[in-house]
DNA sequence: TGTACATCAGTGAACGCGCGTTCACTGATGTAC
DNA sequence: TGTACATCAGTGAACGCGCGTTCACTGATGTAC
């Protein structure tokens, strides 16, 4: 990692070479969609905001997208590692683990808007970005681990699909974050914690699974 | 209505005046928006749509953003009136009429995509444009009442708020629509039916509050 | 019925802006010997 | 240890583009008398 040597605080230049553009790039891009949405984010002023001419991010990245999507892949390795530091392997009950999972899919989306916006908002093609992709699925599986061992807490004459379970809980809390937590104009108002709402919605959820939400 | 006159088959030009050339820019915003999303859209490409100079816009909307909440009002207003058709108030079963109140979320998401997306993704403030907040209130007026009704059918003692009921299923729907319904590069696969998914969410939910789904 | 006139909804040219991207280039770095 | 050289990561100027918006204008419409 050359980019972390001595001399170079993170930010500053050290001469004709910036030493570390690449992380610098990705840095001000969070700071432009965070500020403006990702919309707002142009290679020219993340350029700017890195103090290098406007050509420079092309020896880094292949165009504007290419720079949007290495947010994002980042943004959702970050979410995966969040949102299983909150499952905690289940423990100490997986029902409760399931709960603390929901609040840190909303701490995330609070905490990260620009990261939540390039993974959600930025409107690139799976398809085209196969690391976006894996990136993705290695956060959603986390969701469907969680989901997978609540799920096997149940009598297995009842048990739900997990699958699906992973599926309700991602929907709501995706819908709860998109209405009502993420900051910006387009946010609306809600007449209690956004949390509260999430957590009352997945107890409810679990307790029509015949899942206690208590001890 | 004198847009509507003799000679004007809705999209042509009678001469120099257009005649009707507010609700072509709507139109020709809708057909933008749907076409690369509502940051695609462009004033000026819209004027180019209508067959207009690139000033003209400007004598029916303030600013490109008046444009965008014009288009985003009345995709309130028609969601509202999907969104009541549906539930046809709560008849025959409210906990049915409820079900098709989800079917029709998300119908709307997937046939009307434009309105859709200028209601939900284009960041617009509801503080600056209060038609925009009213429209919107309409819309989730029906939502509110739908679940009024829905919790009205439990006994006193256990009835949950029926708020935060309303505010549940429009988190749910709102999920799945932005995940895996709507068209685009952003959209997610499904290993099912996006309204079965919605289904068997709102059952659940309703089925945990103690109210069976059949008749 | 005809005419003068006010009003309105367009025109088209222009402005300043910022963007993405390419290009030939050049200064710095590090490696082979 | 010193030097030649390849490689790399920057520069800065330029391109073509499309945008939002303003302006003085003009052609069409409709109304008062």
């Amino acid at each position: 990692m050359s980019w972390s040597g001595p001399g170079d605080g993170g930010s500053g230049r050290r001469g004709y070479h910036h030493g570390n553009l690449r992380e610098a790039l990705i840095d001000a891009a969070l700071a432009l969609i965070a500020a403006k949405g990702p919309a707002g984010f142009t290679v020219a002023e993340a350029a700017r905001l890195a103090g290098v001419s406007p050509a420079a991010p092309y020896r880094h990245f292949r165009d504007a997208e290419a720079l949007l999507a290495e947010v994002a892949v980042r943004g959702y390795d970050l979410f995966a590692e969040r949102l299983a530091k909150a499952w905690n392997g289940g423990r100490p009950i997986p029902v409760r683990a399931f709960e603390d999972l929901g609040r840190a899919y909303l701490a995330f989306a609070r905490d990260q808007p620009a990261y939540y916006a390039a993974m959600f908002d930025s409107h690139l093609a799976m398809e085209t970005h196969p690391e976006l992709q894996a990136a993705g699925d290695r956060a959603f599986a986390v969701l469907r681990e969680a989901a997978d061992q609540v799920a096997a807490t149940v009598p297995k004459g009842r048990r739900p699909p997990s699958l699906m379970m992973a599926l309700h809980i991602w929907s709501m809390a995706h819908g709860i974050a998109s209405l009502f937590v993420r900051e910006g104009p387009g946010r609306r108002k809600l007449p209690m914690a956004a949390e509260e709402l999430l957590e009352a919605g997945v107890l409810l959820y679990l307790q029509s699974l015949g899942l206690a939400g208590g001890e």
